[in-house]
DNA sequence: GAAAACTCTGGACAATCGTCAAGATTGTTT
DNA sequence: AAACAATCTTGACGATTGTCCAGAGTTTTC
């Protein structure tokens, strides 16, 4: 009965289940951090038991790395309806200050969570790949972002990839501090502050130094 | 036999003990993370045994939050001397990297222990006036470098104290990872991006723009 | 030098943790 | 329908956790 059309196969079902297990991780270390978070809390979150979760995953950091490289799926490609939607360096500021602002509200706990795991592997060996891996994903996105502001406003790149993520990602997660002590104020602060620094990434073609 | 010159009241020997075991506390923090620190393990770190935390500290949290505080005093005056001391702004800069790269290789621990409880007080809202306190002392201490900055350069500065601190901490961070997971031009790199950035973050007097 | 106050030890507690395995349940194949 | 494999539940284990406390040790006070 299951024609040629992709129907259930065991390896299927399979993968399903730890993408099921992985996002009621990703919900729990979210809600109560890494400190917190036990296997048995992230299965209550889910329809299984507590001893499940030994039988898709060998570990509890095999389970938590699954996350972290599940959840790079869902923010890599964050901004690419922006960069093609934009047709001049304003309106692709405008747009890519408005979607950072929409994802740090909207999506706060998973980016609280990227935050804190990050900082947990510096301590944990065994993250440090993934995490890492996230980290230039996460450049190059931005990157991508600032190349085509450079192309539209005829101009290039003033800094490196590098040095371009390392001061937007500050000024971020100071936003999500400050949203999270609920200072009302760290959104368009944000807003602000990316409409300032964005002209300071870009330099006239041929001014750029060497690096 | 105790003259006027401040010998031990009962009060101090009780607040050396609380900084012995504050001490003790960001030493086991520093190295193996928030996650996994015990309180018998700090204990195991100091010359007490486990149980005189809880004379000293009511709670785990308590002790943790009088560690952030302490912890503190230990950063805030860091790069005084290079303020006071520089006569340029070129020195100024070759010595404010220059600390960075020190405290970064020298205080690794620390650094990562603070981001750490940066990003757990997203989570414990206890840690929050603390890491909140400390984060806007930093932000001061990053404004006075970049105000000497100015002045030295006959200069203003060109962004907010939040996004000048935000912006450079970033970079910090990201080359406190990479040092961490072992890539040697981790250091050169923040060299580099200092000595990039900090020109951006001054504007010839009176371009500055409404903030 | 006795009494009182302070300081510290070490053991105990209930709770929770990651992990495992025996057995029930379900689904698939002969 | 029987045999088999895959899936899930449940309970248990040793270890570790924060917290508390009775009592020993120490210092101060009278």
């Amino acid at each position: 009965m299951p024609a040629s059309t992709a129907r259930r196969t065991p390896a299927d079902k399979h993968d399903e289940r730890r993408r099921a297990l992985a996002e009621s991780a990703l919900r729990t270390l979210g809600d109560i951090g890494y400190a917190r978070t036990s296997l048995r809390e992230i299965a209550n979150n889910s329809e299984f038991s507590h001893g499940v979760v030994h039988y898709y995953f060998s570990d509890k950091l095999d389970l938590i790395v699954h996350c972290v490289q599940h959840y790079k799926a869902t923010c890599v490609r964050r901004y690419d309806g922006v960069i093609a939607d934009a047709g001049t360096v304003e309106e692709l500021v405008d747009r890519f200050a408005a979607k950072l602002l929409e994802t740090l509200t909207d999506e706060a706990p998973m980016h609280r969570l990227w935050y804190d795991l990050r900082s947990q592997s510096m301590f944990e060996a065994t993250l440090q790949e993934a995490v890492h891996a996230i980290d230039r994903t996460l450049e190059a996105m931005i990157w991508r972002v600032v190349c085509r502001a450079a192309e539209l406003s005829g101009s290039e790149p003033a800094l490196s990839p590098a040095t371009t993520y390392g001061m937007l990602d500050g000024l971020f997660q100071q936003a999500l501090l400050g949203h999270g002590v609920g200072s009302p104020d760290a959104l368009e602060q944000l807003d602000r502050q990316v409409r300032e620094v964005v002209p300071l990434l870009l330099v006239a073609p041929g001014t750029r130094s060497i690096d």
